[in-house]
DNA sequence: TGCCTCACG
DNA sequence: ACGTACGTGAGGCAC
């Protein structure tokens, strides 16, 4: 028979090394319900090591009970003192204890005795029996039970290196035996457990004394044969002390433990529920140590469905009226993806096929295309799209689960069914990437692969549809998805199939145009510099500047010196290269993003069909990709010319375009309920101009000097992103000081507003999160961090979240608004494109006069029609909108 | 793949 | 003492 061999683990101190071991990292560490796991994944990891280094036959897992103990009956102030645990430790308690069970790793704690008691009764009992015993602990005081028999291993910094006490190397250190720890501890005292031992008396003189004497009580018979006065009236003074030290460090041997050597028999295999804990605390490495077998939960019953054909399609007809649906895409651009194959079923009956051709069939394209059946997908707007382009209609989407899960928390958002699934505690599905592989592996798999796949996606959104929906409803958000994202994901498919035509030959124009002159300034480039090398390498060029030239250095970066613009331009006025420089970087930026970027993503109808982002930004802004059609350069001549490609479909017909105007400030105004700034919107003044007259003092009546108009504008935007004196001397380049000044005026005149920014970090420290006026919300833990720098981040997240995300929400009302009145009106105008506080529009010609009245008239009236932006308190700010119209986007105007 | 830079609101 | 303006996407470089 193999040796038996018992490890035996301090459960506290061990999960207390890795938790501060992982420390920097904490905030790296947490899992889709927002819980630490530093600690968990430290020990986890410690468990891997020990367990393949040590191979026991048997393992325990010791924890202390709680606070108070028999030391603390004997004597009160007991590791009385200490720091609290910190919370982001102690909720990780409890799936350490699930971690353990799911490795097979019995526990044990009991009430009144510590880890280190359960440890040393359970040790004795263990050598006794025969066991080679291996304690593995993060506290030098457990090493008192090291004998032939029983290691103590003490981990040093980190948790990786272990310290290994014998009775040898404790007689080698410290020149004592391990029974004698207790006598020179009771003598020395313990600061961390807050006991005295007698006074004057450290390790030093403590091991000496034991050397001597043997144990506390020899010393005491003999106190007389102690050399020095002082040190014998200590002694003598503190003898009590001193036994009482001795009892406090002594681990009890003898504690009534119930649980016995036979129940901490341990195998080295792993269990399902391992994988499945991995999952749900989000360890990807520690899965796919796993291996493969381990990647999906096995303990799920093999799934029933059938596979479509032309013959037996009638198959279908006998689904429910709640139906799931999925049209599975190998890639997440659903405008160009192959469409590998669809899932529809009602929880009951799964049926499934790889010929997408099957949809255009008339029991499929009736069925999707039916009002009165709901639907269930996991992303409207692509399924929408991609069953366009089959030429069928999906109507009737009573359930997506993406724009679900981002509206219930903005974080859980992912294009993978199995991702997001998890992160509402469902594990059962396998990311696509681990069926599809991803780069150059992406492939289909095997049809049986395959099939499994789209079903376990379908029964998970089926299965999570109403605890979604249930939990959209305790947020108060049903309104929100109801009523305004799953509409809008309607209106984004429309413009997203619309595209916008591009004119590819002003683009391959301009190309030649830019490139010119580009070759020009190269040259010149080279030449002020002296020598050939990449302009576009930060590296290269910060080399040529910084040392080459020697121009002064303003600005690092991580990896080098900054060449960021705000740096250039500071150097500009004194060398001449610079300027250079920076036409350089624009030019090129034109070219590749901007030219050769958008020719790449047009279409062959001539257009770009962008895709909106909807579950991504943490505000419940959109963005766009593919291409980002929400950057197209405005703010210089070179780069607004870029505009000039962008066309009305038809040559007779017209690109219109309406703009929110300070959006965001009247939201701000509104939310704040601030009186000063209401009445400048409602008296229609230039906000920046009444800004600058109150924080500057100007007089009424006199016109505002442009300099300090700029300086309040920039005031204005800093208070909108969560004002920082630092941030906003850094952005206008006027000093901190002055910054500091600008700013305590502002809230001097706006009190709301200093009132408002107040609240909501208040509000988020209590709450967790931040809510908009159509009650979106968006977490920010970090609002409690320890490290100043999050926390401040986190205060500024608090501020500025619930103005950008209104500002979202009115404009995200106003396009459902708009998209359902142009079709009331039977107008052939669509709506193309959103960006941000601005919407544009092609139009027939002689629609133009209908659009310059209903665009605005619908988009200022918005957040008094629709019942989603009421959700909050009244909104008494008048909103402004502003409207022009042009022949290409260029040539835009009022 | 991460970093830097720069385009927009 | 700390070192930030808020929200995005894309391209090029260097590893």
């Amino acid at each position: 028979m193999a040796a038996k061999k018992l490890l035996l683990l301090d459960g506290n101190s061990l999960s207390y090394k890795a938790f501060f071991a992982l420390y920097t990292s904490l905030d790296r560490f947490t899992n889709a319900d927002g819980l630490h796991t530093n600690a968990i994944y430290g020990l986890n990891r410690m468990l891997d090591d020990l367990l393949k280094k040590m191979q026991p036959t048997a393992v325990l897992a010791a924890f202390d009970a709680g606070e108070t103990t028999f030391r603390t009956k004997m004597y009160s102030e007991y590791k009385s003192g200490r720091a609290k645990m910190p919370e982001e430790l102690r909720e990780q308690f409890p799936f350490i204890l699930d971690l353990l069970k799911a490795r097979g790793i019995a526990t044990y704690e009991l009430a009144d005795y510590e880890a280190d008691d359960i440890i040393g009764t359970v040790a004795l009992r263990a050598e006794q029996a025969g066991y080679q015993v291996e304690v593995v602990t993060g506290d030098r005081d457990l090493t008192q039970l090291c004998s032939d028999h029983t290691t103590v291993s003490v981990s040093k910094k980190g948790v990786s290196e272990l310290v290994a006490y014998t009775p040898a190397y404790v007689q080698e250190t410290m020149g004592i035996e391990p029974r004698q720890i207790i006598d020179v501890k009771g003598l020395q005292g313990d600061q961390s457990d807050n006991y005295p031992g007698v006074r004057k008396v450290g390790p030093k003189t403590a091991v000496k004394l034991i050397r001597q004497f043997g144990t506390i009580e020899q010393l005491y018979q003999q106190l007389d044969q102690v050399s020095g006065k002082k040190l014998r009236e200590n002694l003598e003074l503190d003898h009590e002390q001193a036994l009482l030290s001795k009892q406090l460090a002594t681990i009890n041997r003898k504690a009534p433990i119930t649980i016995d050597l036979s129940e901490l028999t341990y195998q080295a295999t792993i269990l399902p529920e391992l994988a499945d804990f991995y999952r749900k605390m989000n360890f990807k490495s520690f899965l796919k140590e796993l291996g493969s077998d381990y990647q999906v939960s096995p303990s799920l019953p093999k799934l029933d469905y059938q596979v479509l054909t032309e013959d037996n399609l009638q198959l279908v007809n006998e689904l429910g009226n709640d139906i799931t649906f999925n049209l599975e895409m190998l890639t997440s651009n659903y405008h160009t993806a192959d469409q590998i194959g669809f899932v529809i079923g009602d929880g009951q009956r799964w049926l499934v096929s790889q010929k997408v051709e099957l949809l255009q069939s008339e029991p499929l394209r009736k069925i999707l295309a039916d009002e009165r059946i709901h639907k269930n997908v996991f992303d409207n707007k692509s399924q929408i799209v991609g069953l366009h382009r089959l030429g069928v209609q999906l109507a009737n989407v009573d359930f997506d689960m993406l724009l679900a899960s981002y509206l219930l928390n903005t974080l859980n958002n992912a294009d993978d069914v199995g991702e997001v699934a998890n992160r509402h505690d469902y594990q059962q599905v396998r990311p696509d990437q681990d069926v599809y592989g991803k780069g150059k592996q992406l492939a289909v798999p095997a049809s049986d692969v395959l099939f499994e796949h789209m079903v376990q996606k379908a029964l998970a959104i089926q299965t999570l549809k109403p605890t979604m929906l249930a939990d959209l409803k305790k947020h108060e958000q049903l309104n929100l998805y109801r009523n305004l994202e799953v509409p809008l994901s309607r209106s984004l498919s429309d413009m997203e199939i619309t595209g916008i035509t591009l004119n590819a030959e002003r683009l391959t124009e301009l190309k030649s145009k830019f490139s010119e002159q580009l070759a020009e300034i190269e040259q010149s480039i080279y030449q002020s510099a002296g020598m050939r090398f990449n302009i576009s390498s930060p590296k290269q060029l910060g080399e040529v500047l910084f040392e080459k030239m020697q121009l002064p250095v303003l600005k690092k970066t991580k990896t080098g010196y900054s060449t960021s613009v705000d740096v250039l331009e500071k150097l500009a006025p004194d060398y001449p290269i610079i300027e250079k420089i920076l036409n350089y970087r624009q030019l090129t930026k034109l070219i590749s993003t901007y030219i050769d970027g958008i020719i790449g993503d047009i279409f062959p109808d001539g257009k770009v069909h962008t895709r909106y982002l909807q579950t991504l930004a943490q505000t419940g802004r959109l963005s766009s990709v593919d291409p980002n059609l929400q950057n197209i350069p405005v703010r210089t001549e070179a780069g607004r010319q870029i505009r000039s490609a962008f066309v009305p479909r038809r040559t007779d017909w017209q690109l219109f375009s309406s703009d929110y105007s300070q959006i965001e400030l009247r939201v701000l105004a509104a939310i704040s309920k601030d009186q000063q700034m209401q009445a400048a919107f409602a008296d229609g003044d230039d906000i920046h101009a009444a800004t600058a007259r109150r924080i500057f003092s100007l007089p009424a009546d006199q016109p505002v000097d442009a300099e300090l108009r700029r300086q309040a504008k920039a005031v204005n935007f800093g208070i909108v992103y969560g004002i920082s004196a630092y941030g906003l001397a850094n952005n206008t380049g006027i000093s901190k000081p002055e910054a500091q000044q600008f700013i305590d005026r502002y809230f001097a005149e706006y009190p709301k507003v200093k009132e408002y920014m107040e609240k909501s970090v208040a509000f988020a420290k209590e709450h967790g999160y931040v809510e908009t006026i159509a009650k979106r919300r968006r977490y920010i833990p970090e609002i409690n961090s320890k490290r100043f720098q999050q926390r401040q981040f986190a205060e500024r997240v608090a501020m500025n979240s619930p103005i950008q995300g209104s500002a979202a929400d009115i404009i995200k009302a106003a396009m459902v608004k708009m998209n359902q009145v142009l079709r009331e009106r039977s107008l052939q105008a669509q709506m193309l494109l959103q960006i941000h506080d601005e919407l544009i529009f092609e139009a027939p010609k002689s629609e133009i006069p209908v659009l310059e009245q209903l665009v605005p008239q619908v988009m200022d009236s918005i957040i008094k029609t629709d019942s989603v932006l009421q959700a909050g308190t009244a909104f008494d700010v008048p909103l402004k909108v502003e409207s022009h119209f042009g022949d290409n986007w260029y040539n835009i105007k009022k």
